[in-house]
DNA sequence: CCCGTAAGGTTTGCATGCAAAATGCCGCAA
DNA sequence: TTGCGGCATTTTGCATGCAAACCTTACGGG
């Protein structure tokens, strides 16, 4: 499956930065790059640009999306409904599996923690939220969170935590896994709106690479 | 633009059911049928696909995506969500200007239900939660609504609503409009969320035409 | 010197062509 | 009659070709 690969290959390196917000994605150049012709990478960009990720111009081609603050900022409200909306159905669905999995998750995160390993505790954290998502029961709240995450991390940000912040954010996630196994869904949702309202804090006070 | 257009008609033809679920979408026949070639096709297919309209089967083409009980379960979750963040948002953000707009087609809306003009009335609902998405004053939630919503109005429902229904979902609507009036976000949330739920018990009800 | 403009090259948008996969059809045998 | 295998046709996936739109650059007029 030629195709999917190739849209995939694009995601990725936009997500993660390889292709630079604003920055133009000319169908020759990455036609060499991927080693196929034109065809498939103008159906990918197409699909890129469904889901945001990249601007089409009429006979100007293809950009990668510039992600303002108010981008973001729009993100994050949705993210948050998606959020809470998987926390209150999770609370009702969730599997004995299911928290034990978390459970498991949690403590690797935890250890990340300890160690001070900031990369490992942000896998962790993400693994955590991701699954919570399919705990929910609820595939299309999965992938349309999926899409709206992968939108947020387009955004780089700058400066690191401030001090004491990652204790509170690891004291959110206990209370988390607490409403977990309790399956107490209100709960739950009412704590990952606090988390997600503190990074999006955070970001704010960081500043992000755009502008 | 031939590529926009050749996906907003297959869109169309797919959310209002020209298109039936399930069936085939071959190539050539939509191509003579819009008098364009197989490559603005495909890209249109493929747009739709990550859509969630139609689903791509590796070397057998697309098909008109089929919606399942489950399909509807999950959407009707996400799209109660994405209202009552927009009902959050919009008793923040309404403007005064807004509320009048809001208010002309409340009134639409209710003489459409005292001449018991169930086509209009749909009309005018529909363009009142529009309206209330747009006053969130946030397009991304207004994008995704919009999707989300596509894609319940490709299922089909066969039964009529039955008696007393109707007034119940305009006493709704009165009591959002107060909400509205009053800037009360989390009001006008949680009436949008009942709302909803209504609209469910209802479908539910009725059975959809799957199946 | 600066601005407008026109020619050249480049890039995009769509059409077409070709090979691989899938579908349907027919005959054959159990 | 029913099930199976092989061939022809259709359909899909990708590559390529061609015309139109765009960008660059260089030139001439003001």
């Amino acid at each position: 499956m030629l195709h999917d690969e190739v849209v995939n290959a694009l995601r990725t390196a936009l997500i993660d930065g390889r292709i630079k917000p604003g920055e133009r994605v000319p169908e020759k150049a990455f036609c060499v790059a991927l080693g196929i012709s034109r065809t498939p990478l103008r159906e990918a960009l197409k699909v890129l640009a469904a889901e945001g990720h990249v601007v089409l111009l009429p006979n100007r081609g293809a950009r990668a999306a510039r992600l303002t603050r108010r981008d973001l900022d729009e993100l994050f409200e949705v993210n948050g409904a998606l959020e809470a909306l998987a926390g209150e159905l999770a609370g009702r669905r969730i599997t004995e599996a299911g928290i034990a999995a978390i459970e498991v998750l949690h403590r690797d995160m935890a250890a990340a923690f300890e160690r001070r390993d900031l990369e490992g505790y942000y896998r962790g954290n993400r693994a955590i939220h991701e699954a919570i998502l399919a705990a929910a029961g609820n595939q299309t709240l999965e992938a349309l969170y999926e899409s709206v995450g992968a939108r947020i991390r387009r955004a780089r940000f700058v400066a690191p935590m401030p001090p004491g912040h990652w204790e509170i954010a690891m004291l959110e996630h206990d209370a988390m896994l607490n409403a977990l196994r309790r399956r107490d869904g209100v709960v739950l949702s009412s704590i990952l709106k606090t988390h997600l309202k503190h990074k999006r804090d955070e970001i704010e006070r960081a500043g992000f690479a755009e502008e």
